[in-house]
DNA sequence: TTTCAATGATTGAAAATGCAATTAAATTTG
DNA sequence: CAAATTTAATTGCATTTTCAATCATTGAAA
């Protein structure tokens, strides 16, 4: 118990931080149910409406050849079907089962009120207004970063001739 | 391009998106160096020191056999030792070689220009110090959750009878 | 329309991860 | 001080993840 846990207060190390230990909470929580966070995303997700394959690894940031796994995975639990797209035969759609709408269902109210109210615990609605703001406009910034670095000059390389 | 990727408005979410970005940047940053995101944070966490394992696993967030395996390669690579803990032969403490010295030293300035510049871009100082409170207060409750969840009552199971 | 490129999803194989032992040393307790 | 407990780090193993093919389909170009 030497190093005090809170030696670095960057943001990205504290943003890493939280997410990790949400990351961890919801792997406990999900456990039980057979699940790790990214199926728990995929279930929840569903209920919005079936989506593909693509779509769902673009809602739920999970590698698109992982989730394939993944969707087997839950597939062969019961949870969910794959189908191919009739209107683009390259596409599978992916829906609930019964069963699944209904862990789904059944689940989503535990899981927001025990994870989001821990975490806004104490944390006014206009602090999480703004917080979600720049959150926004984090991703923003990423995004356009992004963008320019596809068409010119690549990595650290370019500048420091390697290491 | 059917969905738009801002479907979803939850703080969690786009934390984790943030998060996720973030990494994937990094990461493709550090393939030249033959790193990953973890290794970086390694790397640069041992600018302030030499450290044991068990405190680089709190400071860098990797769990402690990754990071154990994690060090195993990065010393193969030339960039760090281990050695044993003459006043305590249990803990393994961790040095830069002189290659990672220099090779941490050149790159941290270029990835914090990079990549904290990005994340903070039209953020003005006095927001980004309420957003870090914020996290701060956050990581406190996940805490106190995590300290609640140890003796009684387990995850989901125990109010739904599972699924 | 035949060919060429782009897109969507899956899979093979290598590497990495996480959990549960395991080993070894230090600390506490009887 | 001996036995039991705790702490630090590593490793074995099963599972996952990732990257790079691969396959099928669609869209564009010649």
């Amino acid at each position: 118990m030497t190093v005090r846990q809170a030696e670095d207060r960057s943001i990205p190390f504290l943003m890493h931080q939280v997410v990790g230990r949400v990351e961890a909470l919801v792997n406990k929580w999900a456990r039980p149910l057979g699940l790790k966070i990214e199926g728990v995303r995929v279930l929840f997700r569903l209920l919005g409406g079936d989506r593909t394959v693509n779509q769902l690894a673009r809602l739920t940031g999970v590698e698109i050849s992982t989730l394939s796994r993944l969707l087997g995975r839950m597939s062969a639990m019961g949870l969910l079907t794959r189908r191919r797209d009739a209107a683009d035969a390259r596409s599978v759609i992916v829906s609930l089962t019964d069963t699944g709408r209904k862990m789904a269902l059944e689940h989503q109210p535990v899981y927001f009120k025990d994870y989001e109210e821990v975490l806004f615990g104490g944390i006014s609605d206009q602090q999480a207004a703004m917080f979600r703001e720049l959150l926004v406009d984090m991703i923003a910034n990423l995004e356009a970063a992004d963008e320019e670095a596809k068409p010119g000059a690549g990595a650290p390389a370019a500048r420091a001739a390697n290491a």
